[in-house]
DNA sequence: GTGAAAGCGCTAACAT
DNA sequence: ATGTTAGCGCTTTCAC
């Protein structure tokens, strides 16, 4: 590790709670307990406490308080980056649901640690945050080994710990998928083509295992030459599609495992001259706020990622409130939007 | 302020340089140096202390450092949401060029504290953060003057600070607006709306006057009938266009002062059952992900978001640097994208 | 109910 | 080049 060279110190003239104590005729350690909640202070000394600090413009210094054996008040995310509707969403959730506590946010992102992802959450988890909060993980396995103790309080955004019993909010992953493939089987589609996510994650494998499950249903049998892999990315959908429509049974629907890749699927078909849904129903999952604006509007499995991002604040909070509080786990769910991008199937 | 009730301390039963300085055998002011890369240390000490922090899985505290008068090598980064394609292209920047550093993100959004900004400002400022970046400041008078001292690092984006100098980079807000509103003129339109952004924001008046400009030069008076407000949002866009429409001379075209804007532009001409841009041409500016996603592709004024972001951590980096660097503007270019939302007027 | 004092993990003089 | 020491601003015993 490199570290910046410490060339100046940083400036640090502001007011402390010495300062509040001098101006209001009280000892610092008053001033403490009136701004950490402390209950027991007399209602004189604590309105003299105030208005001195009001007066003086005092702001608490979260690290001293956090060094100090206090709380931060901060709490971390992780992410694998925020260029994605999907998880600016989720973040927003966060966010609001933050905003009526007394937390703050603190964002990492990990594409910059690739294969250090150890170090990053213990350097993390190790400082500011008081808990934290992991959105798909792609690398559950190394995060949470590296937590600092087997109770730092965090919870799994959309990512299921098949280890050990992990706080997590995901949605209903296999019923979506099933929904959705059952839609386009309902239209009368009967080679429907599926595109993956990635497939170490468990929202992945789900929504395979739901389009699996609807086609069987449906008596229908799964050919594997349909289903092909992606990466929950544009190009990834792209490229996936170019190689299904190269097969030659072409599939008349294609199920995206998230819509992303489904915007990556509708732009390679259109390049084959294809038109949607006409030529080649399109489905996809979770939803995005582009999902209503590409074109055709998208027809998806909506996830509430707003209301997953605020559930994940929620449990978090729950958890830094009362650490014995055992882990557990909330499925949202998932609910099929008919827009544009389906249709019977011609022939 | 209320703040949360202290129940409980937090977990802090890590490694500190105490026990690796006694693992390694050597006073924990030279774990200190070796970890805050002082440079004389002799290079046997340094491999020694290095290795027992690795055997221990020591990992700094950067609030401990940061209290103690060091950097926390964090950066804070104000925005109002994180909820816009605009504001998270920038803050892709953002991280990108930060990844490069070692400084990591803390966020706050300001939508939380209306009204107490100055407050907000200066608890982060008092806090943790060595520098800010503020985008979009809606209230800059407010948020500049509650920094602690004025030396403090900040830098502006994207919004002119005319009281003090203050480091910011822009991009030609009044060039691309000239462009865009030529643009049309040269496709042969005369009556060409605008729907401003948010007016207390210097983009906004800067594209504004870009707008008039260019009619003035093409000898066109500018009408004010066909300048009506927005407010940078989809829905403001909706509601001016819409507005805008139902005035006895129908513009055929309009110049929405961002895409967001424009994209409620597109939504209202089609509800009024116009053709674009056969019926009524559309502009916009920024060149957010979604104008290329929409349907017609949104021909717009290109801003170089992400290196927008990377050009104004780099500014702040070098601030953070050199204390004594002066206040300095960098303004990017920007660049017309014609796509398919625009054509010659129909009579 | 309030004050005094120790200490959180670290940096930065000041010594040696 | 390395050790010693005094804080940074705060919380939290422990006294009174």
């Amino acid at each position: 590790m490199k570290f910046q060279k410490n060339t100046r110190k940083k400036s640090h003239n502001s007011i402390t709670i010495v300062d509040v104590a001098k101006e209001a005729g009280v000892s610092y350690s008053t001033v403490s307990r009136v701004f950490s909640g402390f209950e027991f202070v007399n209602e004189d000394t604590r309105r003299k406490v105030v208005e001195a600090a009001n007066r003086l413009g005092y702001v608490v210094n979260l690290q001293a308080r956090s060094l100090a054996g206090g709380r931060s008040n901060i709490v971390g995310l992780l992410v694998p980056g925020i260029d994605n509707g999907y998880i600016s969403e989720i973040v927003k959730g966060i966010d609001q649901e933050l905003a009526n506590s007394q937390y703050d946010l603190m964002l990492y992102t990990t594409h910059r640690y690739a294969g250090k992802e150890a170090y990053y959450v213990k350097m993390i988890a190790n400082g500011l945050v008081d808990g934290l909060l992991l959105i798909v993980p792609l690398v559950t396995e190394n995060y949470l080994q590296a937590l600092p103790t087997q109770d730092f309080p965090y919870v799994l955004v959309d990512q299921a710990d098949s280890e050990r019993p992990s706080t997590t909010v995901d949605v209903t992953n296999w019923q979506g998928a099933y929904e959705a493939t059952s839609y386009l089987l309902g239209l009368g589609h009967k080679r429907i083509g599926f595109i993956t996510g990635l497939t170490q994650l468990s929202s992945s494998t789900e929504r395979l295992d739901g389009y699996r499950a609807a086609l069987e249903h449906h008596r229908i049998a799964v050919n594997p030459d349909l289903i092909i892999e992606g990466n929950y990315e544009t190009n990834g959908g792209y490229l996936s599609m170019l190689r299904l429509l190269d097969r030659p049974i072409r599939p008349t629907a294609v199920f995206a495992a998230n819509d992303l890749s489904a915007f990556g699927a509708l732009e390679a078909i259109r390049e084959r001259g294809l038109e949607i849904p006409r030529d080649v129903s399109v489905i996809g999952f979770d939803d995005i706020p582009e999902a209503s604006i590409v074109y055709p509007k998208l027809t998806t499995i909506r996830q509430p990622l707003i209301q997953i991002g605020q559930v994940a604040v929620r449990l978090l909070l729950e958890k830094l409130d009362d650490p014995e509080k055992e882990a557990r786990r909330v499925t949202l769910a998932t609910e099929l939007v008919i827009r544009d991008s389906c249709a019977p199937p011609r022939e």
